[in-house]
DNA sequence: TTGTAAGCGTTATCAA
DNA sequence: TTGATAACGCTTACAA
């Protein structure tokens, strides 16, 4: 069933029913209805090629990836590509994917834009001087970004707020009685690094502290160095009380160094991580579980599109700038210092302040039958 | 550039450049050679949408995902969809990821044919009866399968040789003296668990033996599930000396349980896992090394979406299945049985005799400069 | 408020 | 071996 067919059997011309189904304002409502309801009973949709010869739009939003960078080496890029394809499933678009060889990235977004084959994108980690923004700025195409950078353009980003949630964290371990807190960050080119060492900084400065001496850690966030990282600090005896993993995949490491060394998460040291919450990965499974800070990357990935689609639309990016609030996910990973002065008895009122509270995607969640 | 100025610009009619260009034999080589020089001067790409309106091909391969499905609980669907995007980014089709509601997954197929808007799929982690593929069938559709299933119909696929992998494997074990052998393996209503499970019994099997009670442990494949099944196994006295793991995150669960346990893997516990090659999740960084039947599942991806473009081009399915055989990749988590007879020195010749071999992958495999 | 008709950039049919 | 010309199914001036 095509537009004409449609329109024949209407008795209506091809125009008229064209602009009831894109909802343009000058046609009867009466006739709108007729034309409507006709399209549902016999299911149908518009060519998508069709439109696109005829509109110039492409439909399609894409995601560009290096084929040998990082990125893959990434599971969360793979989380956000799921809720960005569930977002763009409930639309009229399509989602692309493309690999592209690392030196003709810029040169592949040049020529989707030119050739009009693609109407947005999403770009994933982006690095503080992210070349693809003011390129793509340039060209006039719509994008959206997951993570802030230092580019001074006025473009659309969805991000959570890092530095808030390792100050959160920091904070809580502080409160717990613990001072030498360390940190096992990701690659500082990549943005959130940066922000998530503000904030554990800042919080342990508005305490008049600073980090220890070799606590703050940079390296690729996988298991292997969460385990030389965890193992390097731990083995000595002026160890750090606490640790603050920028990853679960990283805690995993440290979970492993410290049963090596024979420590109990927990009593000996407590851990809290970022979780993008990986669905394989599950920081309440860890033993013991493990306190994060949760904000989904997948539901990140959802938003992303959303606001994507809005940009393509015409929305000012100024108005698609988005900070999502961590939660603190308070387990057994994390308990007070023991001091000399005798085990506290839980967080204090500072810690109840910081909006501790428990995973929100337990079964209580559902509503009772 | 479009194909009316290329025309233009030869003095040809659009008929015969398009001709020219898309190698039809009624042309002319002098004047084809004229056209391609003339297309690459003026970096003339056809436009998608309209060759898609002329044709009715869409110049899409699809790959839909249930949205809550275990697939996104996998990730080696994604290291799968990485090579696909790989292979597809140097043609001329595109990749179109999609989500769909677990119900309304056969609909979408359907829907996606119906409309012509999707050229050819692949389907990844078929069930042993799974019901895409009839489906697909009767609608003649182009498709290709990750897996072998029990349907009784002529589809292309790609697969890999797990019963032999773990047949071998196995046989490595016993030929170091291990008789009590555990099998960690996924879920059976996928193909490949059936699989590895008959190869694992029939190395048993070609010495006499049998798995011993329990020995056989079905699971969904995470770190966790592979932590208590190993636990139970090794908890008890009578426990097996040796584990083969059905992939790398179970191992990873094993490596902890052993830990747990005080046994040292290797010396106390033998372990052989498949690996699929994921780049953030190395055996060969595990402490110590895991021995593994290797397969990169990125080359899978890589190589289905060569079998697709095929099968889109009309080649016979039954020309289009392919199993590939897995390296045995020897490491240190293996070791000869310690048994009252004392340590053996190595793998005997039964075990080399097995293909085994460094990881491929590694270094010295680039040319020499 | 509706309709006519001209594109959009290809490919495919048929004739030359 | 080449060239007119008609689809392909939709959107969009412009006209009525």
């Amino acid at each position: 069933m095509n537009l004409r067919e449609l329109a024949a059997h209407l008795g209506l011309s091809q125009t008229t029913v064209s602009r009831a189904l894109n909802g343009y304002p000058d046609v009867a409502e009466a006739t709108r209805r007729q034309v409507m309801d006709a399209a549902r009973q016999f299911n149908y949709r518009p060519n998508p090629a069709a439109r696109r010869l005829a509109t110039g739009r492409a439909g399609t939003v894409a995601i560009l990836f290096p084929v040998e960078r990082n990125l893959l080496v990434d599971p969360h890029f793979f989380e956000l590509l799921a809720g960005l394809a569930d977002m763009i499933a409930r639309t009229e678009m399509e989602l692309s994917l493309r690999a592209t060889p690392p030196d003709q990235e810029l040169d592949n977004y040049r020529r989707l834009v030119n050739a009009g084959r693609v109407d947005g994108f999403v770009l994933s980690s982006p690095t503080l001087q992210d070349p693809r923004i003011p390129e793509l700025a340039a060209l006039g195409a719509p994008f959206v970004v997951h993570g802030r950078t230092e580019v001074a353009l006025p473009y659309a980003y969805l991000d959570i707020d890092n530095e808030d949630a390792f100050a959160r964290a920091t904070a809580l371990l502080l409160d717990l009685g613990h001072v030498d807190i360390a940190l096992l960050n990701g690659d500082p080119a990549l943005g959130f690094a940066v922000d998530r060492e503000r904030g554990f900084r800042a919080a342990l400065a508005e305490r008049g502290l600073a980090p220890f001496e070799g606590r703050v850690r940079n390296a690729p966030m996988t298991e292997e160095t969460g385990y030389r990282s965890a193992r390097a600090l731990l083995e000595r005896p002026e160890r750090p009380t606490a640790i603050l993993a920028s990853s679960v995949l990283l805690a995993l490491g440290v979970y492993r160094a410290a049963r090596d060394l024979g420590l109990a998460i927990g009593r000996d040291v407590s851990v809290i991580a970022h979780d993008d919450a990986l669905p394989y990965l599950k920081a309440e499974t860890f033993d013991p579980p493990l306190a994060t800070t949760l904000s989904p990357i997948r539901h990140a990935g959802y938003r992303l599109g959303e606001m994507l689609i809005d940009r393509i639309a015409g929305v000012d990016p100024q108005n698609l700038q988005e900070i999502l609030t961590c939660d603190l996910v308070f387990r057994a990973s994390v308990a007070p210092l023991r001091g000399e002065d005798g085990p506290r008895r839980g967080p204090t009122s500072a810690a109840s302040r910081s909006r501790t509270k428990d995973d929100p995607r337990s079964s209580d969640r559902r509503p009772a039958r």
